[in-house]
DNA sequence: CGTAGCCTTGAAGGTGATCAATGTTTGTGG
DNA sequence: CCACAAACATTGATCACCTTCAAGGCTACG
C-alpha cells in the first residue's frame, strides 16, 4: 500500500472514466485512495470478504472469478488499465460482499478507493455516474455476447474470445492480444475443459491462425483468418 | 401509445427505481412519456432500431433477445414489472441502436420514455443513477451467475433459472413462477435444444419437482427437493 | 531440487444436439 | 364454422462434440 504519486495520479486522468472531470472534482474522487502492487497470482479481493473499498486497475491486468459448484473458478472479465472493480457493489447496502473473487495475471498496480470516498464524491457526481454506465455497458455487452455464442461450436467461441483482447492500437493486419492469456484463462473464461482449448488452439496454430513471436508473449492472430471462423 | 392515467402513474412511483423519489421529480422523468399495449409476441423494440427512447414495464413481462449466428435467438433476460429496458443505451452516443429485440410474452403494458428525457431528467438526478445501478447490479449478477453454471448437467442450469422465478410473494412450500414460462423459452434463455429441457422437466415432473395446476398457468416448484439438485 | 502451475497427447465415454415424425392449441381468414 | 398455418410440446433414434481420466513434460521459483 502506497499513495498515489503525481504520476499515478495523470495517468488516472487520463482514463475514459474521468474524461471531462475538473482536476479538483478528481482529487475528491480519489481522497483516501492508496496504490497496491500485486504479484502474479496475487488476489486483490476474495469471494466474501467485505467489501470496504473498490478498485481501479493503473497497470497490468486483473481477472475477476466466480466459485462454481464443481470447485473450479469460472472468470467472469479481464479487468484491464483504466477498468473499475466493485463499483457496483458500493452503492448496495453497508456490510456488503464481494460476490466475487480478483486475481492479479502477471505483476498488477491497483487504486483503492474507499467506500466512504464513493458515497460522498463518485455517487454525488451525475458525470462520473454516466461514465461508470459506459463502463458497465460495455462489460454488459460483453457477457451478453458470450451468452449468445454459448451453443456455438468451440472454435467461435475462443476465435470471438480473442477478437475482443486485440491490441486495438496496432494497425497490421497481424494484431497481437493486449494480455497475455493462458489455454487454462481461456478455459476457465469459456467454462470449457482446458484440453478442448488446447486442441483448438493447436488447430488455430497449424491453419496459421495464430502465431506467437516466443512463449510467454502474447498471441499474435491473423484477423482475416480468425474471421473466418466466425461470420 | 396513450397518456400515462393517474393509476399508472401511481404504480410507477412504486417502484423501486422511484423508491425516495419526489412527486414533481418523478413527473419531470416521465416528460413525453406515453403508454403502450403489447400483444402477445408483439416486438417493443428491434435489434438495430434507432434507440430513440427506453422502456419501464408496466405490467406483464418482456424478453430480451439477440440473435446467435445460426439464426436462432437467445434469451438474455427478462424484464417484468419496474424493470427497465435500454436506459444504458442512452448514455451512449446519439443515433445509438438496440443491440437487443424486445417482444412481449402475453399482454403487456410498457411506458416509453423519450431519450431527450433521459438526458434532461435521469442523466441529471444522482438519485436515479444510482436506483439505476442497483436494477443493473442485479441483472449483471443473474448473468454471471449463468455463466457461471455453464458447465454444470442441464438440471442443475434449470433448476438454478426455475428458483430465480419463483413468486417471492407467497410463503408456501410450494411456490409457483411469476412468469409462464414455456419450455422453448427456458431453452432459448440457456442456449440449449427445447428437446433437452423437455426431457429435463419431464424427469421433474415425475419426480414430484415441479408440477401445474392446470396448462398454461405457470409451473409450480417445490423448493426442497428442487435445492437438492443445485448444492 | 522439488513443487506448483501450465501445457500436451491419447483413449474412452457421456451429455446434449440433431433429425424426423406427430400431436396439441390458438389464432386467422375464407 | 371450418380449414389452415404457426407456435409449442413430445418422443425416439442416432451421432458429434466436448468431457473426463490418465500419464507425462516443461518452466519458474523458493
Amino acid at each position: 500500500m502506497a499513495l498515489l504519486s503525481a504520476n499515478d495520479i495523470v495517468k488516472i486522468s487520463e482514463f475514459e472514466l474521468f474524461r471531462g472531470i475538473p482536476g479538483n472534482t478528481l482529487k475528491s474522487c480519489l481522497s483516501g485512495a492508496s496504490v497496491r502492487t500485486l504479484k502474479h497470482r496475487e488476489f486483490l479481493c476474495q469471494a466474501g470478504d467485505l467489501a470496504e473499498s473498490f478498485y481501479i486497475v493503473l497497470e497490468g491486468a486483473v481477472k475477476l472469478l466466480r466459485h462454481s459448484p464443481k470447485g473450479e473458478d469460472i472468470i467472469v472479465h479481464f479487468a484491464v488499465q483504466g477498468d473499475v472493480i466493485g463499483a457496483l457493489l458500493m452503492n448496495e447496502n453497508k456490510n456488503g460482499r464481494f460476490p466475487i473473487s480478483s486475481k492479479s495475471m502477471g505483476v498488477s498496480r491497483v487504486v483503492c478507493v474507499p467506500r466512504s470516498t464513493f458515497l460522498s464524491y463518485w455517487k454525488e457526481n451525475v458525470q462520473i455516474q454516466s461514465q461508470l454506465h459506459s463502463l458497465l455497458y460495455r462489460r454488459m455487452s460483453n457477457i451478453q455476447d458470450d451468452k449468445t455464442l454459448i451453443s456455438s461450436p468451440l472454435k467461435v467461441r475462443i476465435a470471438n474470445l480473442l477478437l475482443r483482447h486485440l491490441d486495438q492500437t496496432a494497425e497490421t493486419p497481424n494484431q497481437s492480444l493486449m494480455i497475455t492469456l493462458t489455454r487454462q484463462e481461456i478455459a476457465d473464461s469459456l467454462g470449457v475443459a482446458v484440453e478442448s482449448v488446447i486442441r483448438t488452439m493447436k488447430e488455430f496454430h497449424l491453419d496459421g491462425v495464430i502465431s506467437r513471436a516466443d512463449e510467454k508473449s502474447p498471441e499474435i492472430i491473423n484477423i482475416q483468418k480468425l474471421l473466418t471462423y466466425i461470420e
